[in-house]
Order: C-alpha cells, then sequence, then structure tokens
DNA sequence: AGTTTAACTTGTCAATTGACAAGTAATATA
DNA sequence: TATATTACTTGTCAATTGACAAGTTAAACT
C-alpha cells in the first residue's frame, strides 16, 4: 500500500514541480499572445492565467516582461529554422527546373503550419524598437539573404520572373502568408478555414504557379 | 489699433476652440496609434498628448475609446473609398487588357499613400471581435467582392492567371501591401524607404507583372 | 450687458499592470 | 534525519489606464 501511494507520488512528481515543463507552458502561452496582441498589449498575469500556473511565474523563471518575449521568440526561430532548413534541404535534391516551385510550396505549408512567425513578423516590423533588431540580428536577415540566393539563383536560368530580389522577397513572403495572418478575416470573407489542408493546398499551388513560368492556356 | 486686434482675435479664434479641428487631431493621432501599436496597446492619454490637446477630450467628444477607434476607422474608410473609387473608375475606362494592370498598379500606389489601411486590417484580421466584425460591415466585404469581380472578369478572357478568387484577393493583397505595412523591416533589410515613390514604382511594376501574362523573354 | 450653451479643464476613482520581496513547500544531498 | 536548494506562492507597491463628474472659460444669442 505504501509503495503504491509511493510510486503514485513519483509518477505525479513531475506534474507542478517541473521548471522545464513549467517554462515550457509559459512559453507557449507567451507565444500566443504575443503574436496575436502584440508585446504591449499583452499583459503577465493574462499569459500566466493561459499557461494554467500561478502569478508570478513568469518573474521567478524568466526575471522579467522581456526576457520572456526574447525566450518565446527564440523558442519560436529555432522550431523555425529546424522546419525550414530541413524542408529547405530537400528542395535542393531536386532537378534545377523543379527548385523554386517546391521551395514556395514548402515555405507557404510551413506558413500555415505556425502562422505565429509570421503574425510575430507582423506585429514586430512595423516599428523599429529593440524587438524588431533582436528579430533581425536573430534569424529574419539569414533567412532573407537566403530567399534572395534561391531566387537570384532561378532568374539567372531564366526559371524566375525578372525582378528585384528584394521585391520578390516581399511579393513572395505577403503573398504566401496574409490568408494565413489574418485567418480570422480571412474564413469570415469565404465561409471556410484558411488552415485548412485543402485549403492550404490550394493556397500553396496559387503561390506557386505566379512564381513559375506559366504553362500556356488551358 | 483696437480693430487690428479684433481682427487679430478673429483669425486666431478657430485656434483652440473649435471642435471639429480638435475631433480632427484626435482622429489623425488616433489613427497613427491604432493601426500601428493596435487598439489595446493605444492609451487614450497617449493619443491626447500626441495629438497636442487636453487630457479628457476624448471622452468629451467622442464618449468612449471604442467610439474613439470607430469614427477613425470610418474616417480612414472614407478617405479609401474616395482615393480608391476615383482610380477604379479610371480603370474601367481602359481597353480590357490593360485593366487588371492598371487595377493592381492603382491599388499598389494607394497602398504606399495609406499604409494606415493595412496596417489595421492586419491588426484587426487576426482575431474575430467587435472591430473585425464593423470593418467587414463598412468595407471589406464590398471592396471583396470588387476585386473578385476585376479578377474573374479578366480570367474570364485569358488576361489573369487560373486561380480561385479567394485566393488572388489574398495573393495580390499580400503581396502588395507587406512591404509598406512591416516599412520598418523592409528598411533595414534593404537600406532603403519602401515608402519612396521610386520604390513604389518599383513594386507596383513587379506585382502588376505577376498577374499580368508576361511578355516572354528579355 | 446679460444669459445660455458649447468647448475645454482638472480632480478623482477603481481596475490593471509589471515588478519585487518575504514567505512556504517539496526535493535533493550529506 | 538534518540541511540546503530549488520551485512555487502570495502580499504589496507605484504607475498607468479608461471613465466620469464638477468645475471654468469663451463664444453665440437676445
Amino acid at each position: 500500500m505504501p509503495s503504491v501511494q509511493h510510486s503514485l507520488a513519483a509518477d505525479c512528481k513531475r506534474q507542478s514541480r517541473d521548471a522545464q515543463s513549467t517554462k515550457l507552458k509559459l512559453i507557449n502561452a507567451a507565444l500566443n499572445a504575443f503574436t496575436t496582441q502584440g508585446y504591449d498589449a499583452s499583459s503577465t498575469r493574462g499569459i500566466e492565467n493561459a499557461a494554467g500556473i500561478k502569478r508570478g511565474l513568469i518573474n521567478y523563471h524568466f526575471g522579467s516582461k522581456a526576457a520572456l518575449w526574447k525566450a518565446s521568440a527564440d523558442h519560436l526561430m529555432s522550431i523555425t529554422e529546424q522546419d525550414l532548413g530541413a524542408a529547405v534541404k530537400e528542395v535542393e535534391n531536386l532537378e534545377e527546373s523543379q527548385r523554386l516551385r517546391a521551395f514556395v510550396r514548402a515555405y507557404v505549408t510551413f506558413c500555415a503550419d505556425r502562422p505565429e512567425l509570421n503574425r510575430l513578423m507582423i506585429q514586430e516590423g512595423m516599428t523599429a524598437d529593440w524587438r524588431l533588431e533582436w528579430l533581425l540580428d536573430r534569424s529574419v536577415r539569414p533567412w532573407y539573404r537566403q530567399v534572395c540566393k534561391v531566387f537570384k539563383h532561378a532568374k539567372t536560368l531564366g526559371l524566375a520572373p525578372q525582378m528585384d530580389p528584394h521585391h520578390f522577397y516581399y511579393v513572395l513572403t505577403g503573398a504566401a502568408t496574409l490568408i494565413f495572418s489574418n485567418a480570422a478575416e480571412a474564413e469570415a470573407l469565404s465561409g471556410r478555414n484558411p488552415l485548412d489542408s485543402v485549403a492550404v493546398a490550394a493556397h500553396a499551388e496559387a503561390v506557386a504557379d505566379l512564381f513559375t513560368p506559366v504553362e500556356k492556356s488551358r
């Protein structure tokens, strides 16, 4: 009997006294708040409530709201690098003529999987402050260079439209992401959830078609 | 001498006791705050300070923060309907083969002139609440229908890519606007102001090229 | 000139916010 | 078993926020 109780207690141990799991709950709740409401409109108490933990734990585990933001953004960027990095690697194994198209498709699919990334960039891309600077240094600049590189290569081979890479970056990013960033609006307008897998695939094709030499008339 | 003083006083009269001009100052400051920071992160006191008027006047003239938001959004939408409506009318005078291209160009130019509109849609398009509903009813739905109509017409004539109108709407809107909505980020990445007229024209061409049957190779 | 009304001003309030500090409880270690 | 460390809890604080109410001033009207 005592042994049962003991092992039960051991099983439950990680339930409310595991710093790692508490931190993760906070980071997930924080990402949701920061990316949909923005930094200033998100309250630490609201995040703590959403995470289902007690008041005060943000300051205990992270020290400040700003530090929580950095930890959350860092977490999101790590996931992004992992997921998107793997997709990009696969693209490099393809025949040259299909690379840009596959790249676009992989990017759109990723954006639908993790709309938080684009929401965060939209929240922080409007005003030049410490958060935008942090994001630029941490991951936007490298990603920007990579997109430009892929595009320039395709353009050289005549497999992409003639366009300045900088404009391509924003045309692609905007075209690929707005429908997911503004999912609530898009759903109200169309009556269908844009994050639904069928809708995602259709959107990916639409965006890919734009940048791929058109297969003449139908 | 007294007459001079009198006429001077008459000229200055509208300086600090004209309800219309006070309201307009508030609406402009409010638009700037609401579109860049979002509704919840914008404080009425901050808006009053930015407008250069005294504390309390928002509640005197508008009754509440929510009412100020509605008045500001309504103001922005009226301007939009005027400017964009005029541009669309001009497009209708053009030869059919050029209409979609001219439409896209006019839209991009407008977005650069008034980045507040797209910033507002981004701030409010993520979450389904009373503000999104207000915007949908007031102007998004009509505009959405118009864009779909123009596109369907061009598609029927083979002058636009084969694509669902709903996806076209978000592809066009995203491609056209992100570089202006995220002007701070875009400037940090490229070193050049995306709202500069040369950059705007280049972006308009890039977007228009996407949706216009490509003039083969160069 | 005297009165009314509209425009503005300022004091105050309860609620929320980020932060910190002084606690308590659970677990690991000696 | 005793002790130390880590994880969590709760009380409190000053600052900010949206709202309202009781003022004051300026202009319009009679």
